[in-house]
RNA sequence: GUGAGUGUAGCUCAAUCGGUUAGAGCGCCGGACUGUGGCUCCGGAGGUUGUGGGUUCGAUUCCCAUCACUCACCCCA
């Protein structure tokens, strides 16, 4: 009986994968011109702590988190997001006494239990990046034009994003009353959903898509108009920093988020091509969270993206993914020609180039066929007439021609890929 | 978690009202060319029709269950 994989959690083939490498690649790069430093974080983690940062009621810690107990009875979890891992990462090393400011990225897969469906996965990899020590409005620019330099570099064409303030601890009481209160006035006008949330999440009541909740939200109060001055005013300096650069964001004054940690600047990022699921990252500020984890009082700023769902614009978007073809194609024609190839192959990849060696069984044409597939540039024929002259015939691919004797069976890569541009050159 | 749709070859899809040997294109392998790819032509392999049950003389087709995927809700990356 043939076992295959689990519910939502999918093979990334080598015709994707290689678009995924290009996207790792890519982030990488522009990390490091941000200076961010890479953090390498477990996947399981204890339960308590995604409980104590994303939240008791949240749908993840509700109702998605994949949890279980390790043999000793510890409540283990597999993770369902990266901030809180590197929270407990920057308090457990105790970051703070090595540098005023940590700046960390990390790539990895991380597990929700939803209804799987396209874009949304059980087992899904994300690219985040944290900063830890600062809570100044050019610390939040400085992460939104990461955040717009990433996708732009990635080659995400429709990317938009929204940005809301979510105030503070000091006067997000205040808005939440407000908001109950414009809530309940109108109880009878909103959705069941809505009238729920108004006991559990009265943010929630912004976000709702009910065409009849939407209506209303016209007349809801809006946290940007509520917030404190500080928070005005930080929320403000971000927009304009970011103006200053060219960066255009979304104002959305009903943005919340499902995560509980984030305050003031808070952040989505959607794009086309992916139906309902179109949110292909997001991520804000969380200046209590350090320290509600036992750390100090240092402000934290961080974003997440969803590799498959930037895997699915770039489809989308009609995009080919890249697909490496090895440099040699090394076609041997019995059992002298197969044992050299073996040689000649070994040596052309210990100098540094991308070789595929075929059997010798095979004949030349199905060997050809199989070069001319993996748009190899050069087939290197090695049949009795190389072996017996010590002189390897080239088939240039692109030009349709044969080198023959053009460098010797022990040539080295330098002299080889010399002979074949010099060949080709007198070619004209 | 809720509601709905779809499951036929590796992939994309056919198959009349329930009818006898389930087809095509692409892909794969081989040949036309005994040492030469892409184009063309020819041939071949590949199927428990998702799985399990039921109805029927007979099920890819109808019914039930189950699993997976997809869509919307929900949620979010």
């Amino acid at each position: 009986m043939k076992i295959s994989s689990v519910k939502g959690f999918h093979d990334v083939l080598p015709a994707e994968s290689a678009r995924w490498a290009e996207i790792e690649a890519t982030a990488r790069d522009i990390f490091d011109r941000y200076n961010f430093s890479e953090i390498r974080l477990p996947i399981v983690e204890r339960a308590e702590l995604f409980r104590r940062s994303v939240g008791e009621t949240t749908d993840i810690v509700e109702k998605e988190m994949y949890a279980f107990e390790d043999r000793d009875g510890t409540v283990l979890t597999l993770r369902p997001e990266g901030t809180a891992s590197a929270v407990r990462a920057y308090v457990e090393h105790a970051m703070q006494t090595q540098e005023p400011v940590t700046k960390l990225s990390y790539f990895g897969p991380m597990f929700r239990r939803e209804r799987p469906q396209r874009g949304r996965l059980r087992q899904f990899s994300q690219i985040g990046a944290e900063v830890f020590g600062r809570d100044d409005p050019a610390i939040d620019a400085e992460i939104l034009l990461l955040l717009s330099d990433l996708l732009q570099a990635i080659g995400i064409e429709s990317a938009e994003i929204g940005v809301n303030t979510l105030g503070c601890s000091d006067c997000r009481p205040a808005f939440r009353e407000a908001l109950v209160a414009w809530g309940e006035s109108h109880r009878d006008q909103l959705c069941a959903d809505c009238q729920r949330r108004l006991q559990q999440n009265p943010l929630r009541l912004l976000d709702c898509k009910q065409p009849q909740c939407v209506a209303l939200r016209d007349g809801a109060p809006r946290m940007i108009e509520h917030c404190d001055p500080a928070c005005g005013e930080h929320f403000a300096r971000v927009r304009q920093l970011c103006e200053e650069q060219g960066l255009e964001l979304v104002l959305q004054p009903y943005m919340v988020r499902g995560l509980d940690y984030y305050c003031r600047t808070a952040f989505e990022v959607v794009a086309s091509g992916l139906g309902s699921q179109n949110a292909v990252g997001g991520g804000g500020r969380y200046d209590g969270l350090v320290k509600s984890l036992g750390g100090p009082q240092v402000g934290g700023i961080g974003f997440a993206l969803g590799v498959e769902r930037l895997a699915l614009v770039l489809e989308a978007q009609g995009g080919d993914a890249p697909r490496p073809a090895p440099e040699f194609y090394i076609a041997p024609l019995g059992a002298a020609g197969e044992s050299a190839a073996f040689a000649l192959g070994h040596r052309l990849r210990a100098e540094g180039a991308r070789v595929e060696v075929d059997s010798g069984g095979k004949s030349l044409k199905s060997q050809m066929r199989r070069a001319g597939k993996m748009e190899a540039p050069y087939v290197i024929l090695l049949g009795e007439d190389e072996v017996g002259s010590g002189r390897i015939t080239v088939r240039d691919m692109q030009a349709r021609a044969d080198r023959r004797g053009v460098a010797a069976l022990d040539t080295d890569i330098n002299e080889l890929r010399a002979a074949l541009s010099a060949a080709a050159t007198a070619e004209g």
